[in-house]
DNA sequence: CTTGACCCTGGACCAAGGACCAGGGTTTAG
DNA sequence: CTAAACCCTGGTCCTTGGTCCAGGGTCAAG
């Protein structure tokens, strides 16, 4: 039980892959770590927990970039909240655009599906036709 | 003012680039062009036509793939107007579920953005904290 | 007849976020 | 002591939708 962990240790302690904890590393996410006589990387606890910011972050939509950014940012003495809280602002409003293109394709899509019975053959599908015809949304019941 | 286009001409005709063009042939997106003696590709008026198809599925979200799929349906023809009506439908949940994932990104970014005030140094951002803590989402104004 | 604009093939390269592999060394349990 | 399990480097491969390039052939205008 010692206060340090193999990468192997680590890895299963943030479940996350080994490759990946070197990655992250070549990406300068992860500190460079301490190594044994062996060449073996050691990580202290903390690391644990760098990862897992790492992990959060990603699952708020923060590429990798972005949360190398975060955490060079968090490491400026001069940085404060208005920072960070600037990021979280900017990765809302990519966020919030890409809903809003996805909703544009959704919107199309579903009157596309709406002026298809379903019923017949391909031939007279409304909704080929329409992606055949450079301008129109296809606007009729067949 | 022949009836057939070269591929620069074709790629101007339909707004795409010539490397696109030939990467959709690669694909099975677009059937193999006649050859000129030469060698060069000879397109029909109509390969304008399948162009714009692909783009405007491109735009409804469709992948490459996907639209390779619906223009092999086009051609079956056993095909109903129930095969492409399904095609949409998968991609309109798709498209509903990758915008359920981007709202729950965004739920989460703006709560963590209301609980901070944007002022004060970086050593208290409640932003920080809250990915740098595992459960927890910031839960008090700070 | 030459020059510039066009076309050909096949391959390398890009982003992002890793997964996987070979070929080697190390450590640990039995 | 030995075999399994672990670790190392650094390289390739994957996906998607292309772009760019070298090295070569062809075509049209002047």
């Amino acid at each position: 039980m010692s206060d340090y962990l193999t990468i192997g240790k680590l890895a299963k302690q943030a479940d996350v892959s080994i490759d990946s904890i070197r990655f992250y590393e070549r990406k300068g996410l992860l500190d460079d770590p301490l190594r044994t006589a062996a060449n073996y990387r050691v990580y202290p606890m903390a690391a644990a927990k760098r990862l897992r910011f790492i992990k959060k972050a990603q699952r708020l939509g923060f590429s990798l970039e972005e949360i190398h950014q975060l955490l060079r940012v968090s490491h400026y003495s001069s940085a404060s909240k208005a920072d960070i809280k600037q990021i979280t602002e900017e990765k809302i409003a990519d966020i919030r655009s890409r809903i809003e293109d996805l909703r544009r394709m959704l919107k199309a899509l579903e009157q596309l599906d709406d002026c298809c019975d379903g019923r017949g053959p391909i031939a007279e599908c409304p909704i080929l036709k329409s992606l055949e015809e450079d301008d129109t949304l296809c606007d009729q019941q067949s």
